[in-house]
DNA sequence: CGCTAGTTGATACGTAGTATCATAAAAAGC
DNA sequence: GCTTTTTATGATACTACGTATCAACTAGCG
């Protein structure tokens, strides 16, 4: 995730205020690696600037999705509930999830992945604008302490 | 999906009860070929058989998605809210969704995507165990209807 | 400074899903 | 067919997550 000068630089370019909730609540998300849930952005959020509203927050969150900075992700895997939140570059990517710890790795496309789109593209005539892939798999530091 | 006497057989296999509730919940999602959101499941059946609670149509609909009958999915692209459901074959696939009309296609892995993963595997030493791909992209209906 | 539109916080509301628990009813045994 | 045991059910209340509303506030601008 890039630093807090060039996103607030961003929100400046985009026309909207730079306001002192909107402050904090991105240095709160900012340097968060592992994915997090709206309430636990909460409880840090309260800590921090008790006099910041929820709603604020929610909407802050929400902003960051469309600028791109932030992302949802769906870990149902984990037996969590459905949203998280992950703090990311604005280059398109995706995630890696680890099954044992939950810790979340970016990875680019490989070159073989268009391929798989075009495959998919044959196979059933739609015209592919868009996907979601997350992967999921055990992380080197887990492989290394065995099955949990 | 398989139909009603499949399902059932496999509820009676793994020593679960074949109840009333149970029966209507599930026919009532057999054939349902869009995704349904559990608020439409559940207005189904209140019409049906309005004597059946809220809590049943929710456990049978985790019970089907733990047997792999029914899978979840994630429409947040739609402006929807982030679960909906969606009957499906027990074979593993994925699904490809209409970004005008909101179908969903079936479609199964083509042999580029194990190399896809091969190359993830490579690139963070993290070993795959599992995965989620959405495709989103406008169905040969809507590519025909012009944009919306 | 003073204006104005974008933001905020409080509050209430809505929806999806879960927990609890007494009751009902399948399946298993007789 | 009747009894027992175990599972499932329905009512209800509750939690989590998110949204709508709206008066009050304030960033940014001239």
């Amino acid at each position: 995730m890039p630093d807090l000068p060039t996103i607030l630089a961003r929100l400046d370019r985009e026309g909207l205020r730079l306001t002192a909730p909107r402050r904090t609540v991105v240095s709160a998300i900012l340097g968060w690696a592992e994915p997090f849930t709206s309430a636990e952005l909460w409880t840090v959020i309260q800590v921090q600037a008790p006099t910041i509203g929820r709603a604020t927050v929610f909407r802050t969150l929400d902003l960051l999705v469309r600028l791109g900075f932030v992302q949802r992700i769906h870990d149902d895997a984990e037996g969590g509930r459905c949203h998280a939140y992950l703090a990311c570059d604005t280059g398109h990517h995706h995630h890696l999830i680890c099954s044992a710890c939950g810790n979340v790795t970016d990875f680019v496309e490989t070159p073989a992945f268009a391929e798989v789109v075009r495959a998919v593209e044959g196979q059933t005539a739609y015209r592919i604008e868009g996907h979601r892939l997350e992967l999921i798999g055990r992380c080197p530091t887990c492989q290394a302490g065995g099955p949990p």
